[in-house]
RNA sequence: GCCGGGGUAGCUCAGUGGUAGAGCACUGCUCUGAAAAAGCAGUGGUCGAAGGUCCGAUUCCUUUCCCCGGCA
């Protein structure tokens, strides 16, 4: 019985989540599906640390490289192509292992939850973050006193969000809800001891720096793309994916040193990771292991 | 050796005659179509050492040790 069960593979970055889930998918006849916000994108290969074809050992995954880097993807978008992979994996009588580090994307599938089906309007919010954060909180406590009652007021990225809600939907943003997810979930954390975590971040920073293949991965995706003057990802875009797009980016518009390009990815992916746990820490459902053995046996019982 | 400048939080530095702050780091946290994003909070210092002046010194004076420039 097969039918709906579905595994997740979560941890930190750096972690080993993808030889893992490859070990895993071979041994429970499974595929996989990605669960990682950088990696859903065309061309960001290794600075996102996709798989590479031969890594996969002839396991099927999903959710790789269905974006274009030049446009914004959002968790909804995830969350619908995801579940239609799952069902799909499914219906094939195979075990769906859904593999990531993106918090807020596991949580689109586990728990199901309904996002306001409001699409971003990127003119509006433009114009709304022209006006200051005090003037635009005051207006959510207008129109929607209960979203502004339990909205970070600093933080200008939500409050527009939610008045961008409230503006196009003509009335309060809901209480997130969840749409009780129809899977017999199996969630199995990878943990790793902080300073373990540490090495073995620095470890792979060393390793993509290598022959410059990160460096020119980025130089590939800035520079225009063809031969009909199409611009490639602007400096300010791959500024927003963050860690190693972002800091090479500055690396190659001289804004820092590649030491510093290097020190930097490296912090920041360490703070990277402390914020996943953050996150997976709150979602008791989920099963810690230390190495292969253990997540097998959980399976197994599973 | 002489002349300057400096020694304050893990780092870079601000500051005041009434026992001290910032940024970063560190620790914890938030998360309703950007989530590797965007935010929030907290810990932390016998103010280089020893004397002196003063009710009181990190701040003024003296000595001393160390660092950085310049001149020898």
């Amino acid at each position: 019985m097969i039918q709906n069960k579905l595994l997740v593979i979560l941890g930190p970055t750096a972690s080993g989540k993808t030889d893992l889930s490859i070990k895993l998918a071979k041994k429970f006849n499974g595929e996989i599906v990605s669960a990682d916000s950088r990696q859903i994108y065309k061309g960001m290969d290794i600075g996102s640390g996709k798989v590479t074809k031969k890594e996969m050992a002839g396991i099927p995954h999903h959710l790789l490289d269905v974006a274009n880097p030049k446009n914004r993807f959002s968790v909804v978008q995830y969350q619908r192509l995801a579940l239609k992979a799952i069902k799909d994996i499914q219906k094939r009588n195979k075990l769906p292992i859904l593999v990531g580090g993106t918090g807020f994307y596991i949580q689109s599938i586990v728990n199901g939850i309904v996002i306001p089906e409001v699409k971003p309007d990127w003119a509006l919010r433009e114009k709304l973050s022209k006006k200051s954060l005090p003037e635009l909180v005051k207006q959510l406590k207008k129109l929607d006193p209960v979203r502004a009652g339990n909205i970070d007021p600093n933080n200008p990225r939500r409050v527009v969000r939610a008045l961008e809600v409230i503006l196009k939907l003509g009335k309060p943003v809901p209480t997130l809800g969840s749409k009780e997810s129809s899977f017999i979930t199996l969630q199995i954390g990878v943990t790793k001891s902080p300073e373990e975590l540490k090495n073995l971040i620095h470890k792979r920073l060393i390793k993509r720096l290598k022959n410059n293949a990160m460096i020119n991965e980025v130089k590939k995706l800035h520079l225009p793309a063809g031969r009909h003057g199409k611009n490639g990802v602007s400096w300010k875009r791959l500024e927003e994916f963050g860690l190693e797009y972002r800091f090479v980016a500055q690396y190659l518009q001289d804004k820092i040193t590649k030491q510093e390009m290097i020190e930097k990815i490296q912090i920041e992916s360490e703070h990277y990771a402390k914020r996943q746990i953050t996150w997976f820490k709150r979602d008791k459902k989920i099963n810690w292991i230390k190495n292969y053995k253990e997540a097998e046996k959980l399976i197994k019982n599973y």
